[in-house]
DNA sequence: AAAATTTGTAAGTAATTACTCACTTTTATA
DNA sequence: TATAAAAGTGAGTAATTACTTACAAATTTT
């Protein structure tokens, strides 16, 4: 990606997370990327575009981190890497979480990414593997639970997320 | 209160949350509480402060409303209220939640309020007194969980709350 | 019922907003 | 190297922003 349009990317991301999407004026993007305001919208058509872009440019890379949690095909090894995969977050995604959680609370209405339905249709596999009973609401709890603590892990909410980690390995003797 | 300042208080809360709270103009609260806008600047000095005044109206019932699972001393029956707590939100609260998390997801620094310290000890006491060896992990572990889980249901992005709940609670035999 | 206080309005304000446009500079292509 | 395309700028724009102010109506207090 073309340096200017790539700093701009890094400058909105910072300012959305830090101080909201809508507090965020096109005019403080380009101050903190050091560059003119009407590149933004050379390259990005409008503000909201570039949101979708951030957004977007974040969902891709989950594909791919999903696509090496669903290569496992063994349930315990699978739920492991589950788990693992919702207390390791990369520095460089952090911020896409934050971004995410903050447009989830105004846009409720937008249905799951695919990533996301990949994921859970996994989950519920294993379960179902592993001869779980209620194994379709066994997955949603486990799902549900892990991304819950994602979101406030990412917030700081979670002083200790190591100690949560190994005991949800423990409950589901991973 | 004021039948007029009670309007701007229900407006400004169903618009905060519907459109997030910086995309809302006070014109626009005003057009919708059917009232001018400088009344908004009478009754409160700020639309920051009208925030304020809408998260500590919430946070005052949830004092209220976790007083009530305190008082209970029996840890099973503690636990099982708790629980109950998470999945039933009353409808009137539900808008509160909803501003919470979408606050929470800019402001990341602040610190817990009361009724949720509260709480908290309550949960930890609990696990203490049903003997869990790690008491203060397993603690943290389902508030954090539940609270995970509140957040979602709030967006409406669980689809049986009902079989969670139950699943939960069978979990730890309540 | 007079005075004082509170509640309400309408029309402002200066500052900020997302975005455009005419233009120059840089890069890629023929 | 000439030409076309892409990248970049800075000064606009009209609309919107949170908030103020001068004044009127309603309510409370004396």
């Amino acid at each position: 990606m073309n340096d200017r349009k790539e700093r701009i990317v890094q400058a909105s991301m910072q300012l959305f997370v830090e101080r909201g999407f809508h507090n965020t004026s096109t005019r403080i993007i380009a101050e903190q990327a050091g560059v003119s305001e009407g590149l933004i919208f050379r390259h990005f058509r409008s503000k909201d575009t570039l949101l979708d872009f951030l957004l977007q440019q974040g969902a891709d890379e989950m594909y791919q981190a999903v696509a090496e949690v669903i290569s496992e095909h063994e349930p315990k090894i699978f739920l492991s890497k589950l788990v693992d995969s919702f207390f390791d977050i990369p520095s460089d995604r952090l911020d896409y979480w934050r971004l995410r959680s903050q447009i989830q609370s105004i846009r409720t209405e937008q249905e799951p990414e695919e990533w996301e339905r990949y994921l859970r249709k996994g989950v519920l596999r294993m379960f179902k593997e592993m001869g779980y009973s209620k194994f379709e609401h066994e997955a949603e709890l486990l799902y549900q639970s892990l991304s819950g603590i994602r979101e406030r892990i990412v917030r700081g909410q979670i002083h200790e997320p190591e100690a949560l980690r190994e005991l949800v390995k423990k409950k589901y003797r991973l």
